[in-house]
DNA sequence: TAACCTTTTGGCTAAATAGTCAATTGAAGC
DNA sequence: GCTTCAATTGACTATTTAGCCAAAAGGTTA
C-alpha cells in the first residue's frame, strides 16, 4: 500500500485501518451505515455534525475500505463496504468492562 | 468513564479503546503479547523503539485496559488482557484487500 | 544504606488530526 | 447554458499525539 510516497509495512497499514475508526463521529457513522445506505445530509443530521466534517470523516473512512458510495439522483449514498467491523463493538465492551472493574 | 474531568459517551469511550490500538508499534506489541508476557526491555527490543516510547505505548495499552502488568523479580511484565483485541486483524486484513482490489 | 538495574516521567519539538467558514465542484433539471 | 442543491476542497487555527533525551522513581541485591 502506498500513501503519499511512503511504502507501509503490514503493521502501518493495519494501524491505519483502525485509526479510521478511531473516531467518535466515525463510530456513530459505521453505526448508522450498518442499519442502511445513507446520504452524507442524512449523516450530518444523524450525528449532529456539520457537513463539511462529515465529508470529511467519510473521505477517510472510504480511503481505508471500510465504506464505499454510489451516486443516486442529486444525493450520494454511503454504504458499509465491510460489515465485519461491526464485529469489534463486542471485544471493545470486554475491553471497557475490564477496565471498568479492574481499574487499580 | 472520566477522562480528565470530562465525561465521555458511549462513542467516545470505544473510540479510545480503538486509538490505542491504532498505531503500528502497539500492534506489534499487542502480536508479540498474545505468545506471552513480556518485560519492557524485550518489547523494545522486539519492536526496535526506545524504551521510554515502549514505555509510553504501554502505559497507554494498560489505561484502556487491554494489557495489564505485574511485577517479577527485577523485571515488569505485561500481558494481553483481553485477547480478543486479537480478532480485529482478521476483518482488518479483509478490509486491506477490499481496498487493495477496489481502488476505484 | 548504597549501588544497581529496569521502568517511568518531565519537558520539549515536530507532526498529525479535527474542526471552522468560505469557496468550489459537479450532476440535475429547468 | 444557467440555476440549484448536495457534496467536496482550500486555507487556516487549535488540539492531540509521537518521539527524543535527561532526569527521576521504584524495587533488588549486596
Amino acid at each position: 500500500m502506498v500513501v503519499g510516497r511512503k511504502v507501509l509495512t503490514r503493521y502501518e497499514m493495519r494501524a491505519r485501518v483502525l485509526k479510521a475508526l478511531a473516531h467518535p463521529t466515525r463510530l456513530l457513522i459505521v453505526d448508522k451505515l450498518a442499519q442502511g445506505a445513507c446520504s452524507v445530509g442524512e449523516l450530518a443530521e444523524h450525528t449532529g455534525a456539520k457537513f463539511p466534517v462529515v465529508s470529511r470523516h467519510l473521505a477517510l473512512l472510504k480511503e481505508v475500505g471500510i465504506v464505499g458510495c454510489r451516486r443516486e439522483g442529486m444525493h450520494i449514498f454511503y454504504f458499509l463496504k465491510t460489515p465485519c467491523v461491526l464485529n469489534f463493538f463486542n471485544c471493545v465492551e470486554a475491553v471497557l468492562k475490564a477496565t471498568a472493574s479492574a481499574k487499580r
